[in-house]
DNA sequence: CTGAAAGCGCTTACAG
DNA sequence: CTGAAAGCGCTTACAG
């Protein structure tokens, strides 16, 4: 198999700087042991030579691997791809790859890929995609994941798992709130909920915002049609036609993510239903063409590129006894697809 | 570092088959010089025990890593989602990791990423940015990708490359032809193009498919304002104030691919200026939400993300004496936002 | 067709 | 604080 060019080993740099292969090994992984005076050394001559590790050698004997792996649910999804280009942006600056997998909303999945991104001894592993709401579903990950940080390994993930891990905790519930009271303040009653699958944490949090904010006008959550469907623009597609159909009075809508509210949209236009004048269209995400859809999509932004670049900084400072959660803040972004209830 | 439970080494699997070490490397790497049918015993006992290798003893001792290393732009963009969602689709059936990184359209900075996957002895790379126009740009890149296949590496790449590998190229000048086609057969003659950096094969190959179809109509290229600008929403939003400003006659405007074409929309709506009465707009791509704006967008269909498993899918091919190279087709869709020529 | 042994490039007890 | 040596789990000449 390819060998790069610079076929550069340990020893070789051992041999230059004037050290053991042990000293030199214990130098560039900033092992004490070593006086600081030798170890400075060592690292300058690596450099200048160019040294890199041979990742494979340095995992056979025991060592760590500096490839971080991120677990989504599906990379040709906007909300994960914006994850993604974070943490490789990180990445890219701190010289790691990332292994990037497909767990498919499927926690069977997500459990094989995440024994097999292990067994590839990554150092580090992100797990992008949402919680489950039932604990059974995410036992033998939550188990695997446990022995894997006592092994040393370093585990973020963004969404509230079932994980004793540092977490971006995205303000979910809050931005259901937010995104309420908005269409709530605008005098609208007949709310319709496009939501995606119960099962994950996603969506109860995004609807337990909903829920608070619908009581503090005197309304509950379940008196409105709350359509579940797939979390993808054809899932928004379906879930709008059954709304126009069996709930003809809806004089809004909101969709859990943006990808289902594009496919509300696409539907009212099939359908001729002026938005916002006949009814009202509300996503979450702001992915980013949410901004150029006509009409422009109100939403409440996540900021789903930093969210990437803060789990992999959380999973690269050294661990902590309690695990950080650092919320995420979100922003409600009023644009053109809401207005006041039709009269 | 973390060890999988299942610290199944092949020593287990030899032994409890009851073969030499070396027989059972040799059958279950299908290599030679095993008897057919201690080999099939040997993979039966492989399975049963689920048994992996451990990549990184593999890769040490002088084999190839399964792991396929994929070179985007930028993963954030949908054109290179998409591909990379069919990538990882059939990477998943084929128990393949893929490892992503950003070239960032910086010929250096995929050079430096190419050495890295080398360096991480990836058994395959696959390169799915544009390929640049001026072939010194690539000298590098295309060296290392020789000397990767030299020493049994495979390689595949999306677009039109100076590299001696198997290649998936788009339909792009084809597509050209089309979209301009189509916008002359509705009567426009005061074309604009939105084009990207003009040293990218991609942007290159889809003007030249445009300026075929202008040729036929007896206009050139050359004698329509053609502005270059980033291959992003906002670089088409820059791009269509300019054209507004300084070619106010202008009926119709080609991007060079959607995202440009989502930004031009954007602006000419906040111009009001009524597409496609007054103004058509075409892209190129198709990504997903193409057909979602509004109004829906005229464009080029590529299929990215066939385009992606095509190219894994060549790559895992035997390799063949002269590279393959398959096209993509294309097709073109016509929605609401091209129009008849304004009387 | 099959096996014993060397070696890939590291890290890490174990001595000094 | 530093070094010599064993060992990680494979593959691959080299013998038989």
């Amino acid at each position: 198999m390819p060998r790069p060019h610079s076929a550069l080993r340990l020893v070789d740099v051992a041999a230059e700087a004037g050290v053991s292969l042990a000293t030199a090994s214990r130098a560039l992984a900033g092992r004490d042991g070593v006086s600081e005076r030798l170890a400075a050394h060592v690292r300058r001559v690596a450099g200048e030579l160019g040294y890199v590790a041979n990742m494979h050698a340095r995992s056979l004997a025991g060592g760590s691997t500096s490839t971080v792996g991120l677990i989504v649910h599906e990379i040709g999804d906007p909300y994960f791809s914006e994850i993604a280009s974070g943490v490789l942006r990180l990445a890219g600056t701190e010289d790691r790859m990332v292994q990037i997998c497909h767990s498919g909303r499927d926690p069977e999945v997500e459990l094989r890929q995440i024994r097999m991104l292990i067994a590839h001894r990554v150092g580090v592993i992100i797990v992008a995609g949402s919680g489950y709401t039932d604990p059974a579903l995410q036992a033998e990950s939550k188990a695997e994941l446990a022995a894997f940080q006592e092994a040393g390994g370093r585990v973020a993930v963004i969404g509230r798992h079932h994980v004793s891990a540092d977490a971006v905790l995205p303000d979910n519930e809050a931005g259901g709130r937010a995104v309420a009271e908005h269409l709530l303040s605008l005098g609208h009653r007949r709310i319709a909920i496009v939501s995606g699958p119960g099962v994950l944490t996603t969506v109860t949090d995004r609807l337990a915002g909903i829920a608070a904010a619908l009581e503090r006008h005197g309304l509950r959550l379940a008196d409105l049609p709350v359509v579940q469907t797939d979390f993808t623009g054809s899932g928004g597609r379906l879930a709008a036609a059954e709304i126009l159909r069996e709930y003809p009075r809806t004089t809004a809508i909101i969709a859990l993510n943006d990808a289902m509210a594009i496919g509300v949209l696409s539907t009212l236009r099939a359908h001729r239903v002026a938005v916002p004048e006949r009814i009202s269209v509300a996503g979450f995400d702001d992915v980013s063409v949410a901004a150029d859809l006509n009409p422009g999509l109100t939403t409440v932004r996540l900021p789903m590129t930093q969210m990437g670049e803060l789990a992999l900084e959380l999973a690269l400072k050294p661990p902590v006894a309690r695990p950080r959660r650092k919320g995420t803040g979100h922003e409600l972004v009023v644009r053109d697809s809401t207005g006041p209830v039709p009269s």
